[in-house]
DNA sequence: TCGGGTACTTAGCAATGAGCAG
DNA sequence: CTGCTCATTGCTAAGTACCCGA
């Protein structure tokens, strides 16, 4: 196995190292590298393989490829551990015999499935969606008020009433758009008596409503294990019948096989939308999407599939038009499945490339500062906030649709504050906006001068509320970033960014001599780095400060514990000195055992309690799934003999499946 | 270039449930 | 066993990116 490794790390290098500089130089020879990517990468017992062009893509089956794993075990001939400058030549060959080797094999052993015309799929099939359960009618007892006088409601009238009432103790029922959207929507659904009676929101009396549901969780939490088990057993039978497909051969987790059920919206932040009601999704609604030879899902009987389509071009299994603000939603695949793992491992190389060219594109952009055109300047001005800053690139958004938040190319002249001079540093930019999810970003950095100087251009003469990039949009500025890279685009330096601080964080703060649970906490504050700088916050949680006390205080119960058998350890030497018998001496010993324990469990609460401390308002999820390329964290798990567990659970796990066979201890990005 | 449409990733929060102390 | 706490999972909103046709 460790030769194996061996080996496969040295591919890694490969592919990483050589496979570019190909690219630029010699374009016309890229044909043979793709071959040669096949044969690199038809190792792995993983479930990944991927190509930076998506035409490329081709999958076999993990048991197979173990299989092959294998056959190339023996062929030990190379494995020089830090080749960084290899030649060509001699790298070129190698790889062209790994590929005629391979090719046979593999041509011999399966059938390969290959997209060369950017379809995503050869074969899908699936049961469709579950649909949101039946509307249940209140039972009598439980009444609406109008204006203080009880009154059933239609069927109709009455769920979206139910909708409401569910809400009750949230903050949002009391704001006056919520109420109003509500209001307009509600009685949409009403009858024409309905409609004449109720006028006024205010006069409505959910609270009955409201207890009932109360009481019905609270029924829901007291059931017996029985019933509970019952439950969660056809919740299995469900996700066994409806939860997964077969795509291309393999059977494959979906991830959102339940339609969204009907209820009112709530958007982030100041939405205008908030409080309308979203409809009920029927099976009229839907698009399914499935290949031509498999076994279609079938509609609930009686009704009607919107259509039935089979677009291998597209990865999604069903689709449906949801009616706030008209987009399209979609049942895809689990993030652990072939195709999304593929597509991440790409963003992960995409951005590997950016960190071979950056130093180029920040000389570049420096230079367009000075630039004699309006629009060159501020495309660069604003790619050194998304690089410097980690910016969002900011799309145009429909006014009035959504809440309003910017990203970069859409800052407003409101949104910067600038100081010649402040705290002793020179030019610096305070910003303060909303971004994705209405949440806030404030920042005070301090910029080159040009930078300073061109912010001061670019404002002079608006509005606060005009856009502070005029000639500039996230499209304009995408279409640039092609220009110097391919595949480029803002986001990736946000994932670029994220990957590249985590790495360098680790290494700077990982200290050899720490135990485990240190190191954790040295990845949990690299983890935080990036967290910081995408800007990835949370709401502390609601027991946060409570929580806290309870950990101080097993703190200073473990130190009380400390000092008690510490003491202990004292008195058992004194004796063992007077005595000098075995006996004592081994008392002696299991003491000091048992100090050594109890410092231990000390220390590791002490680090719970730093670590607990400084995520008070950090969301280290986030990046961790969707920006830290998964290989780096792998790596340095390998490194320091850190069970990958202690960093990725389950779920994690399963979705960087492709990143833990693939990374070795010396894995850079 | 602009608006509209589509597909896919990224995001925080609420509900759930596993594990643990009492 | 019970109640509590915290991590995990589910949910779905809100982004990015890119395409197309006028």
């Amino acid at each position: 196995d460790k030769k194996h490794r061996d080996k496969e790390r040295e591919k890694m290098k490969h592919k990483d190292g050589s496979t570019d500089k190909y690219k630029d130089k010699h374009k016309e020879k890229r044909k043979e590298e793709k071959v040669n990517y096949h044969a690199d990468n038809s190792w792995k017992n993983a479930c990944m393989h991927v190509k930076s062009e998506p035409e490329d893509d081709f999958y076999h089956s993990p048991k197979q490829s173990l299989k092959r794993e294998r056959d190339e075990d023996n062929d030990s001939e190379f494995k020089p551990k830090k080749i960084k400058t290899e030649n060509d030549k001699k790298a070129k060959k190698r790889k062209q015999d790994e590929v005629s080797n391979g090719h046979n094999i593999m041509k011999a052993k399966w059938e390969e499935e290959r997209y060369t015309d950017g379809s995503k799929w050869r074969f899908l099939e699936h049961k469709g969606p579950v649909f949101a359960p039946p509307y249940e009618p209140l039972p009598n007892h439980v009444k609406f008020y109008y204006d203080g006088k009880a009154m059933k409601l239609s069927p109709e009238a009455e769920e979206v009433a139910t909708f409401f009432a569910k809400m009750l103790d949230h903050e949002y029922t009391t704001k006056d758009i919520f109420r109003k959207n509500f209001f307009k929507d509600w009685r949409k659904e009403m009858t024409t008596e309905e409609k004449a009676k109720l006028t006024d929101l205010k006069k409505c009396n959910f609270t009955e409503m409201s207890e009932y549901f109360k009481a019905q969780s609270e029924a829901r939490k007291a059931m017996t294990k029985e019933e509970k088990q019952k439950i969660k057993e056809e919740n299995e039978r469900i996700l066994q019948e409806y939860g997964f497909c077969i795509m291309d051969n393999h059977r494959e987790r979906i991830a959102n096989f339940r339609i969204e059920p009907p209820g009112l919206f709530r958007g982030r932040g100041d939405h205008p939308k908030m409080g309308m009601l979203k409809r009920r999704i029927r099976p009229e609604d839907i698009i399914v999407n499935c290949s031509k030879d498999s076994k279609h899902p079938e509609p609930p009987p009686g009704r009607k599939w919107k259509e039935v389509r089979h677009d291998n071009k597209v990865t999604w299994l069903v689709s449906w038009t949801e009616n706030i603000q008209g987009s399209i939603k979609y049942i895809m695949l689990n993030p652990s499945s072939r195709i999304k793992g593929e597509k991440d491992w790409q963003k992960y190389e995409t951005a590997r490339r950016l960190k071979k060219c950056v130093d180029r594109i920040r000389n570049q952009y420096r230079e367009d500062w000075k630039s004699k055109e309006m629009r060159i300047r501020q495309r660069a001005v604003a790619l050194y906030f998304i690089d410097k800053l980690a910016l969002r690139a900011g799309n145009e958004k429909e006014e009035g649709e959504t809440a309003d938040t910017v990203g970069c190319c859409s800052l407003r002249v409101e949104h910067i504050k600038l100081y010649p001079e402040n705290d002793g540093q020179e030019y610096v930019v305070e910003f303060d906006f909303l971004g994705k999810d209405s949440i806030r970003y404030y920042n005070k950095v301090p910029v080159e001068k040009r930078v300073f100087k061109n912010l001061q251009l670019f404002m002079e003469n608006k509005e606060p509320d005009d856009d502070l990039f005029d000639r500039l949009n996230t499209s304009i500025l995408n279409k640039h970033l092609q220009e110097l890279m391919d595949g480029l685009t803002a986001k990736v330096f946000r994932t670029y960014n994220a990957s590249i601080t985590l790495q360098q964080q680790l290494k700077e703060l990982t200290n050899v001599e720490e135990n485990i649970p240190a190191k954790i906490l040295s990845y949990n504050r690299a983890n935080r780095a990036v967290a910081i700088l995408c800007n990835h916050q949370r709401a502390p949680p609601k027991t946060f400060e409570k929580s806290m006390q309870n950990l101080q205080a097993k703190i200073d119960a473990k130190r009380d514990q400390l000092s008690d058998a510490k003491r202990e350890l004292k008195s058992a030497k004194a004796d063992a000195k007077v005595r000098k018998d075995e006996k004592s001496k081994k008392t002696v010993e299991t003491k000091k055992k048992a100090v050594q324990r109890i410092e231990e469990q000390l220390m590791k609460l002490e680090v719970q309690a730093t670590d607990r401390e400084e995520n008070k308002q950090i969301a280290l999820g986030t990046s961790k799934l969707n920006y830290l390329d998964p290989r780096i964290s792998v790596a340095w798990c390998k490194k320091w003999g850190i069970p990958v567990e202690k960093i990725y659970n389950k779920t994690q796990r399963e979705k960087f499946a492709w990143a833990i066979d693939m990374a070795d201890e010396d894995f850079e990005f």
